[in-house]
DNA sequence: ACCTGAACACCGTTCAAGT
DNA sequence: ACCTGAACACCGTTCAAGT
């Protein structure tokens, strides 16, 4: 490596490959943000041509799947416990997910809305509703309990993390300001704000409430009063 | 108005206002899509130059501020029933707060991540808070349930609604092709998809649970078995 | 096959100028 | 005060060309 090549910082070049395009793409928007990945940026970094990267993609919109693709094959299943009941499982698995969420905060909205069907994905679905099969629920009952959970912590982690979409608001009154008005909404908002135990409620709060649907005549009663 | 003004579709002009201006960027958005709308297409849509919205708005990212804040204004919580219970309220503003999301999906990346206190929002927020400390909460967890309520509104509008950042995929392979390895997953997606009983079951298991957690004792026996 | 480079049709925004 | 129009520094992508 000459003195020459070291000071122009990024452009050592690997060949050029799908995955090391990804994993360039990645970097950016984790250290940049969403809208700062450019194909124009991707390549100075990559140290090619902007052109060169439509030989391993068709376009932009292929870069951002791959981005999530990536993402989601940080989350590693090997040691999810299988031997718990269908709760333990499910409330791992969601925690789980909500941690490799919080890893990318940048790209949250692309994680958010572009269908992705990794094989991680795939394999707790799959066991979650066979354990929940099992524990009496039918196939669409089942599936509606997964799909519940993973809306409310994407929901959750974009509530907590998510980056304006469209860039920065200009500031103008902010939420303490606007909030003096609502006594209630305000005291609470002093208390503080504690993402986790936040979380945490709400998903134990969510496989409750699914357990008590799975006996209806026990939640019937609870239901009056 | 001449023959010749008709003729030419859109610009019929109304002195530009602000109100005037975000109007006409919700509706390129609601027809056209998020990426649809540059400052260029909203200026031909007003019948203006492009820079004359400059003049009422700092920056773009002001006009999806503004777009943001004319969505929640549409929810109107007048005949929103204050006589019920914290759940029968919590539900109806959560069900009501969806609805709204669900009629402009193409705005679900601002909606679900720009900043906005706007009036309806904050007063739906206190009078709940009013209610669930009444019942016996303190104000950080009622504050905890109705945040893990939003959440998971929006997280469950956008798996339904929400249309890629980024642009479309490219066709690869689609879910029900990957999801042919795994059997429960298979046939549980056969038995179809419906968004409103889905939502409504995360609802009421969401309040179930919180209601279960407002009586520690209650809770703790039921979580054994 | 892999990569380059010019070119096209767009962007948001600044800035000086018009009324 | 309100609006225009040229100009700047960007975009994603097509297309012809190089090795």
């Amino acid at each position: 490596v000459s003195p020459a090549s070291r000071a122009t910082a990024r452009p050592v070049r690997a060949t050029l490959t799908h995955d090391y395009i990804i994993r360039t793409a990645l970097a950016i928007i984790d250290r940049d943000g969403l809208d700062a990945l450019s194909m124009r940026k991707l390549a100075a970094e990559l140290g090619s041509d902007p052109m060169a990267a439509y030989h391993y993609l068709p376009n932009k919109a292929a870069l951002y799947d791959g981005v999530v693709e990536a993402i989601y094959a940080e989350m590693d299943l090997d040691d999810l416990s299988l031997s718990g009941g269908w709760r333990e499982y499910l409330a791992d698995s969601a925690r789980r997910m909500r941690d490799v969420l919080r890893r990318h905060p940048k790209a949250l909205p692309i994680i958010a809305t572009r269908p992705a069907y990794p094989p991680s994905i795939l394999a707790m679905a799959d066991h979650s509703l066979r354990l929940l099969q099992r524990a009496g629920l039918p196939p669409s009952a089942a599936l509606d309990v997964i799909s519940c959970l993973r809306a409310y912590t994407v929901g959750h982690v974009l509530a907590e993390l998510g980056e304006p979409v469209g860039g920065p608001t200009t500031a103008t009154e902010d939420a303490a300001t606007a909030m003096a008005a609502y006594p209630h909404l305000a005291a609470a908002i002093a208390t503080g704000y504690r993402p986790d135990e936040q979380y945490e409620r709400g998903l134990l709060a969510l496989l409750d409430g699914f357990a008590r649907q799975r006996s209806p005549r026990q939640a019937r009663d609870a239901t009056r009063g």
